[in-house]
DNA sequence: TTCGGATCGATTATACAAAC
DNA sequence: GTTTGTATAATCGATCCGAA
């Protein structure tokens, strides 16, 4: 190396060093660029599985869904090879549907104070004795429990349906809601005090059961 | 071992919505 | 209208890792 051309070495080094690190926030940005497509890619698949609102995902969310719909895919394969009917699955959805509605029911004759509590009963009962169950809950539980009108509905589970459901549907996610699991809330409709079950021992705790009634983490709304 | 590209983690800037 | 909180993008230094 001579002299003369030490400089031009040194320059041109130096060239090469502002070039990287001009090109450096460029790298950097193609490569935020394919995280996001791929979480774009994600959202896609995560809002259709849970047919969800599409605006309303956070990347975080995205992540969280993903992880949920592949531990769904996971948990349904499973139980296709357990030979598991398919119209199985459709009736427990139904079920928790039905359920949700009957603590909808409840909750607005809770704010009617003109109504008579008896017809009140009585309604909720209709509905209790109507609720669509699975073949082999009925064997297990036989009838369902008639309500007195002094009781208070919403506190009681109806037979068989706090197992209805597979832990991890994604139609289940999406009919609890429209929601998201996070840690710390609360269900849509029950609290802790108006619904003394111990929590569901035998399945996924991040999973709320169809009564909402949530384990470690909890659907919320938004 | 050195070099260069890729990646990570921390920090800052910006935009936006909700609460007041 | 202002403040506050949150999500996202951008930047930058540190680190990792494969090739020469």
């Amino acid at each position: 190396m001579t002299a003369t051309t030490c400089p031009n070495n040194v320059e041109k080094l130096s060239n090469a060093k502002d070039e990287r690190k001009l090109r450096k926030p460029l790298i950097e940005r193609k490569r935020r660029e394919r995280i996001n497509n791929c979480l774009d890619q994600l959202k896609e698949t995560i809002v259709g599985a849970f047919r969800l609102d599409q605006s309303k995902l956070e990347k975080a969310d995205i992540l969280e869904m993903t992880v949920k719909h592949l531990q769904n895919v996971q948990s349904n394969r499973l139980m296709g090879e357990c030979n598991v009917p398919l119209g199985v699955e459709a009736q427990q959805r139904y079920s928790a549907g039905y359920i949700q509605c009957m603590h909808e029911v409840h909750n607005l004759l809770l704010t009617c104070d003109w109504m008579d509590k008896t017809v009140g009963a009585r309604l909720l009962n209709h509905l209790l004795k109507s609720l669509p169950r699975s073949s082999e809950d009925s064997r297990r539980t036989g009838p369902p429990p008639t309500l007195q009108p002094s009781q208070t509905p919403v506190t009681q589970t109806a037979p068989g349906a706090g197992d209805a459901l597979p832990h991890s549907s994604p139609d289940r996610i999406c009919s609890d809601r429209g929601c998201k699991v996070l840690g710390g809330d609360r269900g849509p409709f029950l609290s802790p005090a108006a619904n003394p079950q111990p929590p569901d021992s035998s399945g996924d705790p991040s999973v709320m059961d169809h009564t909402g009634t949530a384990s470690s983490d909890v659907w919320r709304p938004w």
